[in-house]
DNA sequence: CATATGTCCTGAGAGC
DNA sequence: TGCTCTCAGGACATAT
């Protein structure tokens, strides 16, 4: 998402609104008047990310904070509907404005200064990159939790970017079971998750991202992304493990959300 | 302090 | 066919 929107970089901001929507408001901070008035003939400088937030930084060094959740969208193109578009942000000399589309709304979009970034987004909020982090951060970050692993990897004061799609794919590979606890983990696994982190991550990028069955997931062109044709465990309970080719893949529910698993090739142990 | 649970939202899909 | 019900998950408030 971030990637494509960097041709928007150097572009100044000639208006913002609301487009009407019949559905419930999203939360956009501050309210749109004192929004418009610090941002309209800003310069973006820079499309940078924190997280899973998308961060739009301004000439002013104020910052505008997307945060798409599972449905959120930030686009330079069409939205996929009329409805549900939430946010326009209107660019001096381009044909298409900065969107935010979200068919769910529970996104939000916020304007911060530097001192309201350090505190809502600051490392007490945001942990590690996970695009980013050593083998031995990861360790240090998780490994004296007694949770299961797969809840904790998505623990973003902990570590910052893993979904729930992508914990599951990142435990397969790894072959550890998600509901080995993080301090019953040995070196050697830590090194074997951080090693699959970064390349399940990696990989879902290069095919810009995950599209499911809902077809929420776009690029900021609107185009579907690949990597749901890659998927290991996600959405495949019952059916054969790509990777042994023995076992079915299991789903099971840990806080609430679901996981998915090989019972062979990911061991307890 | 560390974890777990409830909540928000909309539309797809299941089941009847 | 058309209705109701359940579910999807990211972050935060509240509960344990």
């Amino acid at each position: 998402m971030r990637r494509g929107l960097l041709p928007v970089v150097g572009a100044v901001i000639a208006d913002v609104a609301r487009p009407p929507c019949a559905c419930r408001p999203i939360t956009i901070e501050p309210e749109l008047t004192a929004f418009r008035r610090r941002v309209v003939g800003r310069t973006i400088v820079a499309i940078d990310r924190i997280g899973k937030r998308v961060v739009v930084r301004l000439s002013s060094n104020d910052c505008i904070i997307f945060e798409p959740r599972m449905t959120g969208l930030v686009l330079i193109a069409d939205p996929p509907g009329a409805e549900h578009l939430r946010l326009r942000v209107d660019l001096e000399g381009f044909e298409q404005p900065l969107l935010f589309w979200d068919r769910r709304g529970l996104g939000s979009v916020r304007l911060l200064s530097p001192a309201e970034y350090a505190v809502r987004l600051g490392p007490e909020k945001i942990g590690p990159d996970a695009l980013t982090l050593t083998a031995e951060q990861l360790q240090q970050a998780l490994g004296g939790s007694q949770r299961e692993i797969k809840p904790a990897l998505l623990d973003q004061k902990r570590l910052a970017g893993v979904g729930n799609l992508y914990a599951s794919e990142v435990l397969h590979l790894a072959g550890v079971h998600p509901q080995k606890r993080c301090d019953r983990m040995t070196t050697a696994q830590w090194r074997r998750v951080h090693e699959q982190l970064l390349h399940v991550l990696e990989e879902a990028i290069l095919y810009e991202g995950s599209t499911l069955g809902d077809g929420t997931y776009r690029n900021a062109l609107n185009q579907s992304g690949g990597y749901q044709n890659h998927h290991r465990v996600y959405d495949r309970e019952g059916d054969l493990c790509r990777r042994c080719g023995q076992a079915t893949i299991e789903r099971i529910v840990q806080t609430q959300r679901s996981t998915f698993f090989c019972p062979a090739c990911q061991t307890k142990r």
